[in-house]
DNA sequence: ATAATATCAGTAGTATAGTACGGAGTCAAG
DNA sequence: CTTGACTCCGTACTATACTACTGATATTAT
C-alpha cells in the first residue's frame, strides 16, 4: 500500500500542508500513524477520505456537513436515507441562496440601467439615490 | 432635530447595541456626539447613513465595499460612474455566485433521485458513491 | 431615595476556513 | 558531513461580521 508523508498527499491533493494539520485538529481527519521520526504518514485510505472532503466541499458543504457525512458513514446504523436528508437539506439550502442572491442580481440590474451618467457627480447618481429611497 | 441614544437608534434599525459600536471601531460610522455623561446621541444623518448600510447589506455588499460606496459619495470628485463601476463589479460577482450554486444543485438533484432506499445501509449509498466516484 | 434599566470602555469570544511563523529535529543529495 | 528541503509543534494571525462580558457610571421609574 502507497503511503505519502504531508507534503506529498498535500500537493497530491491540491491542498496545503497547514490545512491537513488543520482538518485533523478540526477532527474531520483522524491521526495519522507516524514514523519513529514522528513525521506524519498517510495510505490510500487517507488520500480517499481527503478527495471526499475536497469534492463534498465542491458540492457547498461544509466542513461540519462533511464530517457528520463522514459520520454517518461509518456509523453501521445509519442508512442511506440519512444521507439523502443530509443532501436534501442542502438543496433547500442552495436553492434559497440562488433565490436570494437573484433577487439581488434584478435590483441591481436596475440600478445599474439607470446610472449613464459618466460625468455627473455623486450627487445625483441614481443608484446611491435608489439605495437611499427606501429610507426616506 | 432628532436624536437618539444609542439603543434607541439601534431599536429603530433592528441591530444590535454592540454592532454599532462595531460599525463605529470599523469606520463604517463616524464617531457620535456625546452628552456630558458621555452617552453617544445620534441624529437624523446617522440614521440614514445606518438605513444605508442595512439596505446595501441586503444587496450583497460587504461592510468593506459599503464603505468604499460611502467613502465616494462624501468624495466630491467622485462620479456616478465610479458608484456604478462598484454595482457592475458587485454583479459579475453575484452572477458568478449563481452559477457555481446552480451547477451545486444540479449534481445535488442528481444525486438525490439516485436515492431510493430509505432502508439500505451506508455502505450502498448511491449519493456517497456518486461523491466518491470522481474519486477512484 | 432606591431599584431597575441603560450606557460606558475595553477585552475576549463566536463561527468558518484556513494561513503564517519560529525554532527544533529529520532526511536526502552532493 | 554539511547544506537545503522537509517536517515537527504550538501559537498567533487573517478575514468577515458580530456577540458577550465586566465593572463602573448615568438615567429613569416608582
Amino acid at each position: 500500500m502507497e503511503h505519502y508523508k504531508v507534503g506529498e498527499i498535500a500537493e497530491k491533493i491540491g491542498i496545503n500542508v497547514e490545512t491537513l494539520r488543520y482538518y485533523e485538529k478540526i477532527k474531520i481527519m483522524p491521526k495519522p500513524k507516524r514514523r519513529e521520526s514522528r513525521y506524519r504518514f498517510y495510505d490510500e485510505l487517507d488520500l480517499r477520505r481527503l478527495l471526499f472532503i475536497k469534492r463534498a466541499k465542491e458540492l457547498g458543504f461544509t466542513l461540519k456537513e462533511i464530517k457528520e457525512l463522514l459520520n454517518l458513514k461509518i456509523e453501521s446504523t445509519a442508512t442511506c436515507g440519512d444521507i439523502k436528508h443530509l443532501a436534501e437539506h442542502k438543496l433547500t439550502d442552495i436553492e434559497e441562496r440562488i433565490k436570494d442572491l437573484k433577487n439581488i442580481k434584478n435590483v441591481l440590474i436596475k440600478l445599474i440601467n439607470q446610472c449613464v451618467c459618466e460625468e455627473v457627480s455623486t450627487e445625483d447618481c441614481p443608484i446611491l439615490e435608489v439605495i437611499e429611497q427606501k429610507i426616506k
